[in-house]
DNA sequence: AGCCTCTATAAAATCGGTTGACGATAGGGT
DNA sequence: ACCCTATCGTCAACCGATTTTATAGAGGCT
């Protein structure tokens, strides 16, 4: 054992008398082991355990050419979005024995790739990419095909590549959300659709206007308003609460508004209270996404909520299945899992009087 | 090249014709590479370049002994208190091209402790543990100093122990509070103290009574609770809500409440606008830590920020210190920063009548 | 001629673990 | 007596880099 401290499989060989071969072999029950009697074997096991050895996994991937490693790139580990789906995906992981190194792209394409090539160096075995907003561009799809890397999307969804992708089934949710307002009565709707760049938003618009049609309700186009593209999610609620304030302004009467997520919605509360109008009393208001903020505020948020956790655990899943099938030589299927978005009913919607 | 795609330096000198010590040398500027003339030079860097050779980390790693990686142990990565810290943490390590592992210790002893050994496994060069909430035991530490790993805890500050720490001035700040509300003519102030096991609450509470004595402010004990004791950082709204009705139903008026953290203030809000009264119309609400809902509840939160960035960037910033001087047989001093709080003032306050 | 020093490059050792190919012995079958 | 197989291990190669040591020719000096 060299002065660090740190105890090799060469310390735990010379100790108890055998060569490092067999001590490797032992210690990971190799076929080889097979024919170890048992003797030995408690030998070397106690040995090992008595001084504490623990194999180097550098060493380990090195020779294995796997580094149990899964990358995690996350476009904002600020945006309350992410941090669930990474619980769930840490659960799954923990489990495998697997651990995620977790990149951090800041919002910013640049460090998106750099640290892409990092994770790549690191020999990572699969990547997840929480794409909660940036609109990632197509030079991250041509290296990871390139490289052989399971990939996953998580929280978007690409209808026209050949990634994996976990999403929520945004067109069901915001339905469902449309469906739980006029249910209580409401036919006066704002809406505030989410920008165009993000493909969630078109899938949440198109929800809304197919219960609108199913239900006759007429939209009008005078209550739509857009949010601004930005490179921030938490731009949202600014945005959220400055069209709120237009809509009103406007004079356009509406007994409920739809906001594109949870943050935009936040924005809407505090407009609406600005200008003196509670919620729910004399406006409902629904989100999207059902992030920790949506259940502390008051009113609390009535939203439709996305399983963050679960999509986090599934992503991860199912790039531990592509791993495996890639040691089996087969190639792993290329997996588009759609999950079922959820209605939370609070305090922030209430029946039309 | 194998057919994985991946470059060796073994593929680089075969193609330019020179050894692998050679590209090494040229490559890493090694001492040597003096005598080797510019256009050797020149030709392997441009193999090198055209054919993508990208060093392999874990090779490297297993050679130097060193790993580029600090490991962050986070205690509890849903906790909105975590992840600005995280992201200060990844600015300085980025430039100094340290790669962070990040570990989520879910809040139970027991995954702290398998993960810590992981961490140490991996060889982490540092270590950071951002301790929000859970009480961390002694065989951290132990762990730590033996395996002579330089550690900053971030968040909390352990007077006893010689780790160097990060941590906000929680007395200065909780005085802050008390200062602001007494300056807006408050006097009948209640408070929701943290739980005793957390030393942020002692401190917290000792710059409550420092300052309530220099102002010759009376404390009444009727108005003080403490929150319980528990595991889940996310409890505290819930406890927040609950201990204000308490105060409410006890009859004891009060014009302004300090409570021990932003969760808690937010659940008191709740709690008041549940019997009615508003915020800061009736009674004037202060938390602590700035967290980001603090900003986008209604009424927006006064609070008392910690620096929660800089908290992260200093935390790395110490442990690279140490780092570096290890490297230089020097060892690291033990730093215990305590960084200033700020006041916010928002909505949730506003001078009494 | 003999011995240095300076260049320019390569061979070999090393990091710590894994693994396929062997060696050696003992017993069983024919 | 001979071959086969089952046991119990060890050797050496290997993963992909870095680094120490070695080699070999060219000049320069005595």
């Amino acid at each position: 054992m060299g002065r660090t401290g740190i105890v090799t499989i060469r310390d735990v060989a010379r100790e108890c008398g055998y060569s490092a071969s067999t001590v490797s072999i032992v210690l990971n029950g190799a076929p080889l082991s097979r024919y170890i009697p048992a003797d030995t074997k408690e030998r070397i096991e106690t040995a090992a355990k008595r001084m504490g050895y623990r194999p180097n996994p550098l060493a380990r991937s090195l020779r294995s050419q796997r580094s149990n490693i899964i990358g995690v790139m996350v476009i904002d580990i600020t945006d309350p979005f992410c941090t669930p789906i990474l619980r769930g995906m840490e659960n799954a992981l923990y489990q495998a024995s697997y651990l995620s190194l977790i990149a951090d792209a800041h919002n910013e394409p640049h460090r998106f790739e750099r640290y892409l090539e990092m994770l790549l160096d690191r020999r990572v075995e699969g990547l997840v990419v929480i794409a909660n907003w940036l609109v990632t561009d197509i030079k991250l799809l041509a290296d990871l095909t390139e490289c052989r890397v399971p990939t996953v999307i998580a929280g978007r969804s690409f209808e026209n590549h050949s990634v994996s992708t976990v999403s929520v089934d945004n067109e069901a949710g915001a339905s469902l959300a449309l469906e739980h307002l006029y249910r209580l009565g409401h036919r006066d709707i704002a809406f505030l659709r989410g920008p165009k760049a993000l493909s969630s938003s078109g899938q949440r618009w198109k929800g809304i206007r197919s219960f609108a049609q199913s239900a006759g309700l007429r939209l009008d186009s005078k209550k739509i308003l857009e949010l601004p593209e930005s490179l921030d999610p938490n731009s949202s609620f600014e945005a959220g609460a400055q069209l709120t304030g237009e809509l009103l302004r406007q004079g356009k009467p509406f007994t409920a508004l739809v906001a594109y997520d949870d943050m935009t919605a936040l924005g809407a509360l505090r407009a609406l209270k600005k200008k003196g109008l509670r919620v729910p009393e004399d406006c409902s208001v629904v989100g999207f996404d059902d992030v920790a903020q949506a259940g502390l505020s008051v009113p609390s948020l009535t939203t439709v909520r996305q399983p963050m956790e679960a999509m986090g655990s599934l992503s991860a899943g199912i790039v531990l299945e592509a791993i495996k099938a890639m040691d089996e030589k087969q190639d792993a299927p290329v997996v588009r899992r759609k999950v079922p978005a959820e209605l939370v009913v609070r305090e922030s919607t209430r029946a039309l009087k």
